[in-house]
DNA sequence: GGGGTCATGTAATAGGTTACATGATTCT
DNA sequence: AGAATCATGTAACCTATTACATGACCCC
């Protein structure tokens, strides 16, 4: 009932292996380059960690192991063909299926009412520039590359999210005007 | 530059214990009354590691330690100075400035390519069904209360964010045609 | 030839999840 | 009186992040 590596990295890792064999400071730098790193969380570390977890589930096996001059020894890493299977899996799964996330917004907006109204209107502000800021940032990787919009379609995504939320922070602020009396209120000589 | 308790589930805590003082198990089944798990991930068991460490922070103190009847003992915490001030800090920053996530469907997304795309139609149309559901789930949650809808902004959020990947989702499905020739091209006897 | 940064990993620590424990009410 | 579930917490186990190490190229 549940995936023996957990890790989005490891998705990520798999979805490299499938086109050939790499060691890991190969798939780091892979995944670097292609700006993986906009979509998946990692770190150095976190990578050797997941490629472990692979290799103990048998997602992965070691290649071979080479030695290119007198660096270190590397280890070559290829899918297995549970691997292949786990990785079509995942897939099919993470897109059919929406999960219930947890977006630190969420978190905030459950206890607004601890701020004053008021302060809260001006941080909204600070908000949508932020957000504005967020989606040039997108906007320019998508005009500034002549990458296949396929392999774009991530940041087209974030797009759409970015424009969405400012779009409820905007509605947000105007409604923010009628509650006003009430939130207030919670913020009179109360502490 | 870093908090000393970053996990969500902290700043709840807080929220809570700026109103009154109480013990783990009070704001367990507080968060749980109020719906709070839907905005912020939390279990019994991360609930006492966190006091633990707001504790630890000197965000919040022991405030008594009492028994009732039988029960085990149980320890009643309170906010402290430094816990108000840190509780007035983090939301303005969570609500001020919108940080980069990173969302499962984003993590597939940017492999999409790996599946074939006459099965990626397909999965993306249970996904729509899916993401129907967590609407009509919410609008049910939103319209079957009659708590002030200034305490339900979290929930209004959602729904804006649903709303904005179902439109996603469409759009994708109609451009899917057009990249088709390409995108099966991987997918032709290699592999 | 000294300073960066490329290349490659291991080890230590902190953070979170799950499982274990146990007595007290309450329901049937 | 036995079963369920409320109440309360600790401990064991994973996971993930950070720090530590170390030699090889490459540029000036």
């Amino acid at each position: 009932m549940k995936r023996k590596v957990g890790n989005l990295l490891g998705l990520a890792v798999l979805g490299y292996l499938v086109r050939q064999p790499m060691h890991p400071y190969e798939l780091s730098k892979a995944l670097r380059d292609h700006g993986d790193d906009r979509s998946i969380k990692f770190t150095h570390g976190s990578l050797y960690m997941v490629v472990g977890q692979l290799a103990k589930a048998g997602f992965i096996a070691e290649h071979e192991t080479s030695r290119d001059g007198q660096r270190p020894e590397r280890t070559v890493y290829a899918l297995t063909d549970a691997g292949r299977a786990e990785l079509k899996d995942w897939m099919r799964d993470l897109v059919a299926v929406p999960r219930h996330e947890f977006p630190q917004f969420v978190a905030a907006l459950s206890f607004i009412g601890a701020l004053h109204p008021d302060e809260v209107v001006v941080l909204l502000h600070d908000r949508l520039r932020g957000l504005e800021a967020q989606r040039a940032e997108t906007k320019a990787l998508l005009d500034g590359t002549d990458v296949h919009p396929l392999f774009l379609v991530e940041e087209e995504y974030r797009l759409a999210m970015i424009d969405a939320e400012a779009r409820f922070v905007a509605g947000f602020l105007e409604r923010i005007g009628d509650w006003r009396p009430l939130w207030a209120g919670f913020h009179e000589e109360g502490s």
